[in-house]
DNA sequence: GCCGTTTTCGGCCCGACTGTTTTCAGTCG
């Protein structure tokens, strides 16, 4: 795919022309790089199939935009990008992500210190060359060193897993403080995005300066970034950003609503705003001069002739047309769900990190389910609990005691027995039919030979999707947050397979969130069932469940769209 | 440079903080 390198050459041409103080067509670059980034479809078959006509109905994309695309499939090169490097030769992506270093400081930089890259910058900056400079000092010298130490021990964006424990831990302490009166978090946190670059707070509090002095001093804290009247910001160990807001209380609802973002959602209410003669800001909205709304979100939607649009909606996708049409979905919860069908055991003993069958039933009973299922790998994964068709009969007649020994306690909960089986290159599944048959349902998965080409990926997991016995296709793309990218596969394909069959694709709540948010959204779209699993494998990672109903809430889904939210036996009326 | 259920031309979100050039440009979210 070469959106992401598009996306980052405008990116880069739009901090060229900003340089050159030329309005409005940074923004417009901008734009052009956040449309390639979302678009789940790779451009340059976009460009094969539709040619410069298709390219041009991508949003945010015109005629000087295909231009340049048109050129790059072409010639994998820009002219006009080869000439603004030609004039500024500098790793411009690099420089900037330095905090407080833009695109025009990077520029002054190179002209009189011949600085391109991270290493000319700390070279430049310990030698005392930048402080003297016109613009700069010795704050700016000291920021950029702290800037660049920082860089280095950051680890880009987190996952979500990874942070929002940690995130509600602070928010906890935070609430607890006398003089806070709300408290919450903000920003792609509150929108549950994948990964997460920074963490923001917003507060009411009776003494600002008292709060802000006791977040800057809080345990982990390496480094207090600024601190003003109304914001904090520090690092903290583990490389990354928190931020703290201070707000009064008439602007809570608008504070939260900006900050909460996306900024392109923002500027798309703020649009909405203007166009019926009021102005929108994180203070308010106002008509002239007068507040009208701005204590809650509610209020501040309603003020622009919205109804409340959920946090994790809000990134420009259509919601806000959706919003004025009455068209919002009514995104599923994680009290909807019923039991998480995708569990690996240890079978028999408690061993290790694994968990006993009777341990993992008795933690979904405490999650509240009905039920769960239990999904061990089979046989050519060469993993220590993969079990093949004897072991699985065994298994098979292991759940059923279990079940009888609940029912005889009187316990209304159920044991479902599945397999996560493999998908062999050649789209058969590794463990025999007429034991497939035997079980509940099966999940079935790509494990292996990721790299083939997109058609043959395509009609593998096609004719696994062919097979009666296979309910769920598990992890459909392959994809790992941060670490793998997903592989070629056409999804519209199989979607309408998926259809016809009546197979079920999973939302996997692990690091893989897989499906990824977009194809969520087009499964919907297309009436395909999903359901959402944890792929638990060690203990206690049923929790994670939280993060998968984010996910499908990202891609618009409501209750009737995913499978595990229904009674056992209607869950069962479901499978094939 | 893009876009249009009031526009094919005339708009394009809004405000705070920082450092330094002391009145404002650059950067950030």
């Amino acid at each position: 795919m070469i959106n992401q390198e598009l996306a980052k050459i405008f990116n880069d041409i739009a901090r060229f022309l900003r340089i050159e103080n030329v309005a409005f067509k940074p923004y417009a670059y901008e734009k052009a790089a956040i449309s390639l980034e979302d678009l789940k479809d790779d451009v340059a078959q976009i460009y094969i199939q539709g040619g410069r006509k298709a390219l041009e109905e991508i949003s945010g994309i015109g005629k000087a935009m295909s231009d340049h695309i048109e050129e790059y499939i072409k010639t994998g090169k820009i002219k006009l990008y080869e000439e603004f490097k030609k004039g500024l030769p500098v790793n411009m992506d690099e420089l900037t992500r330095v905090e407080g270093l833009g695109p025009r400081k990077v520029k002054v930089l190179y002209q009189k210190l011949g600085i391109k890259n991270l290493k000319d910058l700390e070279k430049a900056a310990k030698k005392h060359e930048i402080a003297p400079l016109f613009g700069f000092g010795e704050t700016t010298e000291n920021n950029i060193l702290q800037g660049i130490e920082f860089l280095k021990h950051s680890k880009g964006r987190s996952l979500l897993q990874d942070i929002l424990p940690v995130a509600r831990e602070v928010l906890k302490v935070l609430e607890q403080l006398k003089e806070v009166q709300r408290a919450s978090l903000a920003g792609s946190l509150r929108r549950r995005k994948e990964t997460i670059g920074d963490v923001d707070f917003l507060v009411v509090s009776k003494n600002p300066k008292k709060t802000m002095d006791f977040f800057v001093a809080l345990p982990g804290v390496q480094k207090i970034w600024g601190k003003g009247g109304t914001k904090a910001s520090v690092h903290v160990k583990g490389g990354f950003d928190m931020d703290l807001r201070v707000v009064p209380e008439k602007s809570y609802g608008s504070a939260l609503q900006y900050f909460t973002g996306s900024q392109a959602h923002n500027i798309a209410t703020r649009k909405i705003a203007i166009d019926k003669g009021l102005k929108l800001s994180e203070y308010g909205v106002f008509k002239g001069s007068k507040q009208i709304a701005g204590k809650t979100e509610e209020d501040v939607y309603k003020a622009i002739g919205l109804p409340y649009v959920e946090p994790e909606l809000r990134e420009d996708q259509g919601e806000i047309d959706a919003a004025l049409h009455g068209a919002l979905p009514k995104l599923i919860e994680l009290k909807n769900i019923k039991g998480d069908l995708h569990v690996h055991s240890n079978w028999e003993e408690a061993d290790g990190g694994k968990s006993s069958i009777e341990t993992l039933a008795k933690q979904a009973m405490e999650l509240g389910y009905e039920y769960i299922g239990i999904s061990d790998h089979t046989k050519d994964l060469k993993v220590e609990t993969s079990l093949n068709e004897k072991q699985l009969l065994q298994e098979n007649e292991y759940i059923k005691k279990l079940n009888a020994k609940f029912l005889a306690e009187g316990q209304k909960f159920r044991i479902l027995h599945g397999c996560e089986a493999n998908i062999r290159k050649d789209g058969s599944i590794d463990i025999d039919d007429d034991v497939l048959e035997k079980l509940d349902y099966v999940i079935a998965s790509v494990h292996s030979v990721f790299k083939m080409d997109k058609s043959q990926m395509t009609n593998r997991i096609e004719k696994a999707m062919q097979n009666p016995n296979v309910d769920i296709i598990g992890h459909p793309t392959g994809r790992i947050v941060n670490q793998r990218e997903e592989y070629q596969v056409d999804f519209d394909k199989i979607l309408k397979i998926a259809k016809e069959t009546g197979t079920i694709l999973e939302i996997n709540s692990s690091s893989r969130l897989d499906l990824r948010d977009l194809y969520i959204r087009r499964a919907k779209a297309e009436g395909v069932k999903m359901v959402i699993n944890t792929d638990t494998h060690q203990k206690n990672q049923m929790y994670l469940m939280e993060y998968g109903v984010a996910q499908a809430r990202r891609g618009w889904a409501e209750k009737d769209d995913i499978i595990n939210t229904l009674p056992v036996e209607q869950l069962l009326k479901n499978l094939k």
